[in-house]
Formats: structure tokens, C-alpha cells, sequence
DNA sequence: CGTGATTCTCCACTCCTGGGGAGACTTTAT
DNA sequence: ATAAAGTCTCCCCAGGAGTGGAGAATCACG
């Protein structure tokens, strides 16, 4: 079964179900990722059925990560698009990533100073400050 | 003009494009936030204009602020309840506060870790790496 | 060869915070 | 009194990341 694919020399692989067990994600969402070109399939079968490559396993294992460190699907895609475009020297792909950690950098910070905002406001935080009129909250000048 | 209401001892209230303007918010979002109920109008005009207190004012400019520090509109409307119960919401706000805290300390977290990885990969690129296999960018081992 | 499991495409729906516009009605100003 | 401006409700749209179902086709097993 595993050496299904040696025998001919035609090209096999993995219907989606196969994956989908595999990788441990549902169908939906890998046809999901096919349709916006995350996961190419390495073609149909005379049925229609898409079919996909070993690959494709190493592949959602790095869109898993990412995903989990936060990254949206589209910037996902574009590590991957880079990856995918074998003509390009590797030195672009370097710009490419090197880009994303600038963009990463400055989530960093954007979220650093709205952490420190929010910090700075609990800091003089009022456990029972007095009412007064019809303020709503008086540690928050409103 | 800004006296009219003085005049009659009637329930009068602002029209909702008078409170957009003194505001700075677009009417559909006044109509939007009175929707949900996190800006309940006075009441009706005879021809069925929603009619807003001076209040509302405040209570916009409390949920603007609330907003800018990353609360959910459904969130706030969690504080307004308390208040509009009679109570000052400052513990529910500083709860609040607490766990946007945390939600943006895990991001930093997440993001750190992903910058710290796309750094590694960048620290050990080969600009003009053999290739081998079926390996586009024998930097990039997915 | 039949039957059930799998897969296909297409459409709709979720949550969130509104924006855009239609068509009808009310209010204001001249 | 009439025209213009404001407001009403209702419905559709966005993006992000899928999920669910309908109906049709295909595959695998006995």
C-alpha cells in the first residue's frame, strides 16, 4: 500500500481524506488551503479528485507553526510563494524574510506601546474611588 | 439653538445627526451602538427619530476610549451594564484591562519566537547554496 | 454489480464593526 | 406650501478563516 506509487510509474498520491488523517486537519479546511494556493495538489485523478504529494505534509506542518505564532493565512502565503519560486536567487527570498522580520518588528512595537498604555493606566488604578456625579469611572478621564 | 430644549419642559433630546456632528462618529455607527444597546436613546420623536440625551456624549467618548485600548464592543457593553446598574464598573474595566494585558503579552511572546526562528534561518543562509533534488531553496528545508 | 463511503462543486453562514444605498417618511427652511 | 435635508428601516457588502449542507459524481469492497 505504502509502495502503491512504485509500481507505475504514473503520478500518485494522497486523496484528501489520506491527509486529512494524516495531518490531522478536516477535509474543508484542506480544500480551503488548496483553493487560496497554500497547498497545491499535485493534480487530479481521471475522477477529479485532487491529489496530493508527501510534500504536502512538510508543508502543513510550516503552515501550522506559523500559524500558530499568529501569521494570517495571506502572510503565510507569501513565505510560501517566496519558497515556491524556485527561479528566484536565494538572495531575494533573503530580502523576503528579512522583510517580514521588519514587519514583525513593528507589530512588536505597536504592541509594546499599547501594552505600556494600558499598563500605565492600571498603575494609578483607584480600587474604590469615590462617586462623584455621573461619572461612569473616575480612573478613566473620559 | 442650544437652548431649545429649555424651553418646553418636554423630554427632548438630541436627533441622531446633531449627536454625530457634536460626536465625530457617522450616524450609522450611532445607530449601530444604539442597535446593540450600548447607547439607549431617550426615546422617539412623534415621527420616530431616535432622541439622545446630553449624556450620550459622555457615554460615546467612554466607549471611544475604552475601544482605543483594544475592548471588544461587547466588552464594553459589559462595563456599561454594570454601570448602568448603578455601580462604578472599575473593577469589571480593570479586568479587563488586566486581560488585554495578557492577550497582547502572548502575542509579543508569539512573535518574538517567530522573529527569533526566521532569524535563525536568515543567521545560517548560504547565499549560493549546491542545489540538490527537488529542493528549490536548499535554504529553506520546510 | 450493488452499496456505502468518499469526494466533488457551489452556496450560505459564522463573528465583528460597521459602510453603502434604496425607498419611504418626517422635519425644517424659505 | 413646497422643496430640501434629515432620518427611518431593511438589506447587502467587506475581510479572515474556516464550517455546514445539498446534490451529484466517484471509488472501494464484498
Amino acid at each position: 500500500m505504502a509502495a502503491v506509487g512504485i509500481k507505475t510509474g504514473i503520478k500518485t498520491g494522497m486523496k484528501i481524506g489520506v491527509l486529512a488523517g494524516r495531518s490531522g486537519l478536516p477535509v474543508k479546511t484542506l480544500r480551503y488551503y488548496e483553493d487560496l494556493g497554500l497547498l497545491p495538489a499535485i493534480g487530479r485523478s481521471e475522477g477529479g479528485y485532487r491529489l496530493f504529494a508527501e510534500q504536502s505534509l512538510r508543508r502543513l506542518e510550516f503552515i501550522r507553526r506559523l500559524k500558530t505564532l499568529g501569521l494570517s493565512l495571506e502572510e503565510i502565503q507569501g513565505c510560501l510563494v517566496v519558497h515556491d519560486a524556485g527561479d528566484l536567487p536565494c538572495a531575494d527570498i533573503q530580502i523576503q524574510l528579512e522583510r517580514q522580520i521588519g514587519r514583525i518588528d513593528a507589530q512588536i512595537e505597536e504592541l509594546g506601546q499599547l501594552r505600556q498604555e494600558l499598563q500605565g493606566l492600571l498603575a494609578g488604578w483607584q480600587s474604590d474611588p469615590a462617586k462623584e456625579g455621573d461619572v461612569i469611572c473616575p480612573n478613566l478621564r473620559v
